[in-house]
DNA sequence: CTTGGAAAGTCAACAAGGCTGACATAAGAT
DNA sequence: ATCTTATGTCAGCCTTGTTGACTTTCCAAG
């Protein structure tokens, strides 16, 4: 199976990589239909709870980054701040979210899961990650580090700063 | 860098992959964040032209199976088909796309890229794997054929079969 | 102390793209 | 010949994204 990559030649240091547009094509094609697969299983739980995607996205930063202020998640999420606003407002209401003023700054909103909050996004990311797992183990190890090479490397670069902060943070 | 991958043991043939929840945490976020670097080149030419994702998935699927009926592309896509009839619809009124009806069974319509649907397809995937290509240079080849695998992995099996399916054919 | 500006939130209006329901027409089945 | 199914269309609703205008709160600099 797989095509794989098709030929590498080492000229002078600098490995060229002859990649035809039908591989790519399919590269592309893969992550339309993985990206389908990643979100399936959420999506199915969000539903049940009459939350989206967006709802989903909040859950998970504020999880990551407990106390987070808006204006970071904002710049986290790439949505405005009025499109987040709408999300954040139903979760607090629901009882999911807590916002607590600054006690510096008090214009700021700190961002923290409630018990309830946790609850869902525990069931949120148990689902997820399950199928990664799944998808990790299928593929095994090296495949997993080539994964993560290629998505690192797909990011715009200031995206990738997010990324690589919460990594550093967050072990 | 990286974690990579964390433990390998070899018992009975069966290889079992250690990961901790931090690590799958990442691949889900890794997938996010280049979710959004992966659509981004596509969405700004899109909007220069007042399409949206929608329309550069039809037009991609129609580019790659030429004279897929509607019915057809519904089950790749995975919308509904009203869904996809205005978008279809657009397409059409823009001259971008060409409906035949089709001649054995005359309730489908075949559909097919004009020339100027042809030329924006061509744009649009010219952007997206420029950046594939880089981000395949990037990582390397090795990196390349495990991202594949990890993302085969990842699919619903459904899913699956149409992604294989449309490998077979455009080759 | 006043004022300028940043952070946060609100309201309104709109667009894209999902969805369901109702319906027309063509094919195939009884 | 008529009933049923497949296919595609039209109309309307909902979520979630957008912009723009505006208020409130607060910090900080003049």
């Amino acid at each position: 199976m797989a095509q794989g990559a098709s030929a590498v030649a080492q000229k002078g240091g600098e490995s060229l990589l002859f990649l035809t547009d039908e591989q790519l094509r399919k590269g592309i094609e893969a992550m339309f239909f993985a990206y389908r697969g990643f979100t399936a299983d959420p999506d199915r739980i969000l539903e049940e709870h009459g939350y989206g995607r967006a709802h989903h996205r909040a859950i998970h930063f504020i999880h990551r980054a407990p106390g987070t202020t808006v204006n970071n998640l904002l710049s986290i999420l790439g949505v405005t701040k009025q499109s987040l606003n709408r999300v954040l407002r139903a979760l607090v209401e629901d009882g999911l979210v807590e916002a607590r003023v600054g006690h510096r700054d008090k214009r700021e909103r700190h961002l923290y899961l409630t018990e309830s909050g946790a609850a869902l996004e525990q069931q949120l990311s148990d689902a997820q990650r399950e199928r990664m797992r799944a998808a990790y183990r299928a593929a095994g190890p090296v495949a997993v580090a080539g994964f993560r090479q290629v998505l690192e490397a797909m990011m715009d670069p200031e995206i990738r700063r997010h990324f690589d902060r919460l990594t550093e943070s967050g072990r």
